[in-house]
This record gives C-alpha cells, sequence and structure tokens, in this order.
DNA sequence: AAGCTCTCCTGATGGC
DNA sequence: TGCCATCAGGAGAGCT
C-alpha cells in the first residue's frame, strides 16, 4: 500500500531512469488505468508522443512527470497496488501490465504500469502556475515539504469537529499519510485514533507531526514498507520498513512499549491498530 | 456545508 | 474440491 515513503521511492527511481528521455509512444492495456484522463486512451496515448520527461515531483501520494516544452504533466496515483517499473523490452509483461511506455533511445528500457487492482493510473493534466498538475489543486503541502504549515494544521485541528486519524486521512489537510503510517504515527504519540481533533494543543499537535516525520523517513531511508509483492521500487525490489511496524498488522502481539496485546478495530471499512493501554479512547461525549 | 458512507477492483484466504 | 464471504484500502462521488 503505497503511501509517501512508497511514493517517494517510486519518484527516485523515475528521477533517475526515466528523466530526460523522450517518448516514442505509449500504449494503454487497459482502459479503467487512464480513467481520470477524461479525453481517453487514444488522446493520451497521442499527447505523451514526442514529448521528454522532466524531473518527476511528488505531492503526498501523487506523482507526476512534466513534459518538457509543455505546460502539461503525466499524473501518476499508484492507488493500492499500482507499480511503475523500469524495464528491459524482452522482459515478459507481466499478468496486470496497464500501460506501457517506450522511448525514442537506445537505452533498452521502457516504464510499465502494472496494477493489480486498479485503483491507480495514469493521466495527463494542464500545470498550474506553480507547476502543479491542475486536478490536484486540492491536495494539501504533505509533512516532509519543507513549505508545509504546521501552525495552519494545527488551526484547521482545532475548527474541525472531527477525530485524528479521520484528519490524518484527510488529503486536504495533511497529504501523503495512509492507515499504515497514521496507526504507526499515533502510537508513537500515544494516542487513540478516536481523539476528537478540536481537543489538540498546540504541543500536542506539534508531537504528532513530529512522529509522522520521524515516521515516514525512516521508512523512506529502507526503501519504504512492502507486505507482499504489491509494492516495489522501479526496479522491482520491496522495501523492509515492514519489519520496523509497531503499530500496523500486530493484532495480538505485545505492545513494543508495554506488553499489552495490542488491537485491531474495524473502522471507516479499514483496520485500526492500537495498543490499548498506551493509547488510551477519549472520553465519551454525549 | 462539513462530515461521513459508499463504491470502485482483484486476489489471497478461510470456513463449510 | 469447490464455492462463497471476507478482507485489503485511496479517493472522490454522493448523501445527510
Amino acid at each position: 500500500m503505497p503511501e509517501l515513503p512508497e511514493v517517494e521511492v517510486v519518484r527516485r527511481g523515475l528521477e533517475r531512469w526515466a528523466a530526460h528521455r523522450t517518448v516514442a509512444d505509449a500504449e494503454v492495456l487497459h482502459p479503467r488505468a487512464v480513467r481520470r484522463h477524461l479525453a481517453g486512451p487514444d488522446d493520451f496515448a497521442h499527447r505523451l508522443k514526442g514529448h521528454r520527461i522532466g524531473t518527476p515531483s511528488r505531492r503526498g501520494k501523487y506523482l507526476w512527470l512534466p513534459l518538457t516544452d509543455t505546460d502539461q504533466s503525466v499524473l501518476a496515483h499508484l492507488g493500492m497496488s499500482g507499480q511503475l517499473l523500469v524495464q528491459p523490452h524482452a522482459a515478459p509483461d507481466e499478468k496486470h501490465l496497464r500501460i506501457r511506455i517506450r522511448f525514442a533511445d537506445t537505452l533498452g528500457t521502457e516504464l510499465r504500469f502494472v496494477d493489480q487492482r486498479t485503483f491507480g493510473g495514469l493521466s495527463l493534466h494542464d500545470n498550474t502556475p506553480d507547476g502543479l498538475p491542475d486536478v490536484i489543486a486540492h491536495i494539501a503541502r504533505d509533512p516532509l515539504d519543507p513549505l508545509f504549515d504546521d501552525e495552519a494544521f494545527h488551526q484547521a485541528l482545532r475548527r474541525k469537529r472531527s477525530t485524528i486519524k479521520r484528519a490524518l486521512l484527510d488529503q486536504s489537510l495533511i497529504s501523503g499519510v495512509g492507515n499504515i503510517y497514521a496507526d504507526e504515527a499515533l502510537w508513537r504519540a500515544r494516542i487513540h485514533y478516536d481523539r476528537p481533533t478540536a481537543t489538540f494543543t498546540r504541543p500536542r499537535t506539534a508531537e504528532l507531526l513530529g512522529h509522522v516525520r520521524d515516521v515516514m523517513n525512516a521508512a523512506l531511508a529502507v526503501g519504504g514498507t512492502s507486505f507482499d509483492s504489491l509494492y516495489v521500487n522501479v526496479n522491482g525490489e520491496s522495501g523492509y520498513f515492514d519489519r520496523s511496524l509497531d503499530a500496523y498488522g500486530r493484532e495480538g502481539l505485545p505492545c513494543k512499549r508495554c506488553g499489552t496485546p495490542m488491537r485491531r478495530r474495524l473502522w471507516m471499512n479499514r483496520s485500526s491498530y492500537f495498543c490499548p493501554k498506551c493509547q488510551r479512547a477519549p472520553r465519551v461525549s454525549s
């Protein structure tokens, strides 16, 4: 499940292996992979052809490849299971290969978008004046962005009548955090996922943001989190952070701080893992 | 109108 | 053995 660290690992791979190459042609093998490109698969392929890829950028879980000499970018979201792979031409097609991009050079590799669950996709969009694809203008800066505004985030929490994990997953408040890193950061901060956002003091918000950044940087340093083959870097290699997870996926195992068995609660159509002792449930409001 | 629920999708897994 | 239900969950549409 690619979140910010995994997407950043992919972005770095693209910067090394795909940037500054010119597209020879693009082939869409599954229309759902370009569903966000409203003009359709043929238009997508046609518009890429002959253009050179600039330096890949990222905000939260979105990454994009600017097309130099245009004001457009190829936007990518990996969804649940999307992969961007740089593969030799001769490598056999992956079972879930959705899009192939060939280059007009002799490096012998092509860019492939592979996606089992088809929640991800590629699309082409105009850039806003600050170089961001227009359709993601509503996505907030992420916590590793130097321009992320901690104070504005705190004020937004105070204004909301919601709960903290919901807020962490709200990409218009803070981007790049998904279910795994939300649970990890909350465990580190000893905060229950259902704590009302309006109860956060400035120091508490600062502490939580610190943990979000720490856990993401730690994951980034070891290539991200891979539970299975669904997340890999552009060369098909897994990350190692799954071995360092303190909360996610640890139902019934002892809390690494206090030994209490970790719990899992179904919440928002997904699982929340937490320590019932370290992360006390908030007082029920009536 | 903000907050929340639902839905899209495929494959692994488990129960009977 | 086979069949069905469940689970994984990002993000936006749609409902209240």
